[in-house]
Parts: C-alpha cells; sequence; structure tokens
DNA sequence: GAATATATATAACGACCTTTATATTTATTG
DNA sequence: CAATAAATATAAAGGTCGTTATATATATTC
C-alpha cells in the first residue's frame, strides 16, 4: 500500500510538532491526525513514541548534514565562514525556536538513553566536522577553533530565539571575523 | 503556621525539579513529594501549576542577576571578561543542562503567553546589561559589543550541556579576549 | 482556652495520555 | 480472482495528570 508514504508523512509531521511544541507537549493523537493516518498504523511504523523521538532525530540529524554540507563543501577559501552563513540559513528555514537535539538530551537524560545519545552523537558531529575544517586550512589549535565555532553556532541558534535569524546571523558573522583569518 | 517556609519549600523543589526534568516532565505529586507538603499547601499557595511555574522563573531570575552582579560589580576594569567569567560559575553551581528560561520560551510559546514574557524579559535583560557594560567603558558599538556577548553567554550554556563547564567556559573566555580589548 | 488560619490526609473527578484489541476496508501481488 | 499485506475506524484498558472536595489535625492569636 502506501506504506513509504504514510511513513513519511508521520515522520514530517511528527518533527514538525515536535520541534514546535517539544516533545512532551504533543500526543501521538495530534501527529496521526496532521499526518492523516490512523492509530495503528503509527504503531505499525513504530512501536513507541519514544521510537518514533528517535527516529525524528536521525531524520533531522541527515537533513541537517545535508544541507550543511552542500553550503559549505565548495567555498573551500573560506570554510568557516560559509559554516556560519549555512548554519544561519538552516535556522531561517527551520529552525526558527530554539535547537531540537539540545532540547532532546535535557528532556531525555536520565529518562530515554537511546535517544540522549542519539542527540549527543549528532553534537559530537558538529564538534568533529569542525576539527576537520580546521585541518583542512592548516590551523594549528584545530581543537580550540573548532570549538570556538562550535560555541558560535549553539550562540546563534539561541540568539534566534531571542532577536531573530537575520540579526543573530549578522552577529554571529561579525564575531567569526574576528576569531578567524 | 509554616507559611513562608513551606512556600520557600515548594519553589525550591519545583525549580530544581523542573530544571531537571523540564516544566512538562514534572507532575505536581513529585514536587510536593520532595518539598514535604500536602496537595493542598500547594494550592494554596499557587492558584495553578502554571503560576507556579512563573514565581520558579521570578526566583530564578533574581537569584541570577544577584549572583551576576556580585561578581561584576566591583571589577570596573575588565567587566565583559569577568561577566563571562561569572556566568561561568553560576553554570557551575547551578545550570550544568542547558537555560531554564530558553526552555520556559520553547515549551510555553503559543500556550502561555504570561510564562513566555517572563521568560523573554529575563533574556532582553542581559542585552540591556551588557548595553551598559559597554557604554559603561565607552564603546562606539556598544549595541554590536553586547549582542556579542549575550551570544556568547548563550552559546557557553549550550557548550555545557554538551563538554561541561569548566572546558565550555575555558573556551568562551579565550573568545571573548579575542573580541574585546 | 476559644477562635482563627493554615497544613494534612485522603479520595475523587474528569481529562488526557500511550498502548492494545478487534473487526473492516482497501490495495497489491501471484 | 484469490491471497496477502497494510490502512482504517472504533473502542477500551490502564495509567497519570491537574484540580477540587472534605474532613481532621495543628499551631498561632486575641
Amino acid at each position: 500500500m502506501n506504506t513509504p508514504v504514510k511513513k513519511a508523512d508521520l515522520l514530517n509531521a511528527a518533527e514538525r510538532l515536535f520541534y514546535e511544541h517539544g516533545f512532551r507537549g504533543v500526543g501521538l493523537k495530534q501527529i496521526i491526525s496532521e499526518a492523516n493516518v490512523a492509530t495503528m498504523t503509527l504503531y505499525n511504523h513504530f512501536s513507541s513514541k519514544e521510537h518514533l523521538v528517535e527516529e525524528v532525530l536521525k531524520q533531522r540529524e541527515e537533513r541537517y548534514w545535508s544541507y550543511l554540507d552542500a553550503l559549505v563543501q565548495d567555498e573551500i577559501e573560506t570554510p568557516f565562514l560559509s559554516a556560519v552563513e549555512a548554519h544561519g540559513k538552516w535556522l531561517a528555514e527551520e529552525s526558527y525556536q530554539g535547537d531540537m537535539f539540545l532540547r532532546a538530551i535535557e528532556d531525555y537524560s536520565g529518562a530515554n538513553n537511546d535517544i540522549e545519545n542519539i542527540a549527543r552523537s549528532h553534537k559530537s558531529r558538529l564538534l568533529r566536522y569542525f576539527q576537520m575544517l580546521a585541518k583542512r586550512i592548516g590551523e594549528d589549535d584545530h581543537s580550540d577553533l573548532a570549538h570556538y565555532f562550535t560555541l558560535l553556532l549553539e550562540g546563534t541558534t539561541s540568539m534566534t530565539t531571542l532577536i531573530g535569524v537575520e540579526k543573530a546571523t549578522e552577529y554571529a558573522m561579525a564575531m567569526a571575523k574576528r576569531i578567524v583569518y
């Protein structure tokens, strides 16, 4: 039947609702309603709400990285600045209200280790990514630089909640230029 | 009777539990249990869970500012660096897992405007505070500088969740020194 | 020491939640 | 076209949640 389509509908509806209202603030009823799907269809694809959360996080991680990679890869001259810009564009399109992974860590730490680990590994991947970029441009303290920019992106995401994407990205770019090159 | 004591017990227990497990992840039953208080004592002091959340946020805001003010005020030579350091100490003592106000904005935006406004006003106060510091040291672009440091503190809080307080503060201090003075 | 105010214990309400059960319908496949 | 697989509608179980009700105990105040 429509198996793959229905599953995708569920994941997309869940991702949007979880992001907007939090994992605990959204019930399965709302998810199946927005996905136009029956209750048992959800349980046919996901064995529990928490497993649905896991797959939502995995999907969002994939989307984030394919988005970032596409924008950063080609500009090998200034990879860090373009990463900040790319992250800003991601925020503008998909993430105007905090970070879903950070939220998952907070919500499920001590309650569900699988979910927490998925979210944490996403964050450590961000750090590794910047370390890779730092090595590529021959930076000596590549670990330091990687941490600076991870902090910068995390700060940009938080600031977006407070002052909007445009201004947040603008200030982040200005800071970035003072730190590198 | 023990009225003020019981109310304080409730606020303290609620603040800790809300911070550790999220507003929606904690039930009133756990709060009254940890506060060693009866159900009706809670409703005698707070008309609903959401009003309890409001007062918890107000209490936490007061604690944060009295903490920060005490550490920053005297060091008029390098107010920005000492603000970063003070924020780091606050994180070490009280805030190892994300920011309660940011979380309140995310959890209650669209659901409870009073709570959201309290949390947002806390954040705008942080921005105003840095603008005041920037003017005091005679900085030209005091608005820019204030935004840089607000972003820096927000980033530090997020990074604390990921790499711990010590390292997060360390990197934040290094970035701060590249930005000011 | 009686009156007042607050805390306590306990139970119940109705709403909502996640999950399971059951029986029916719909589309795909051999 | 029969068989299989998946989606649907509906309901109910079992739990937790916030909130209210009630009646009792305890400390403070005049």
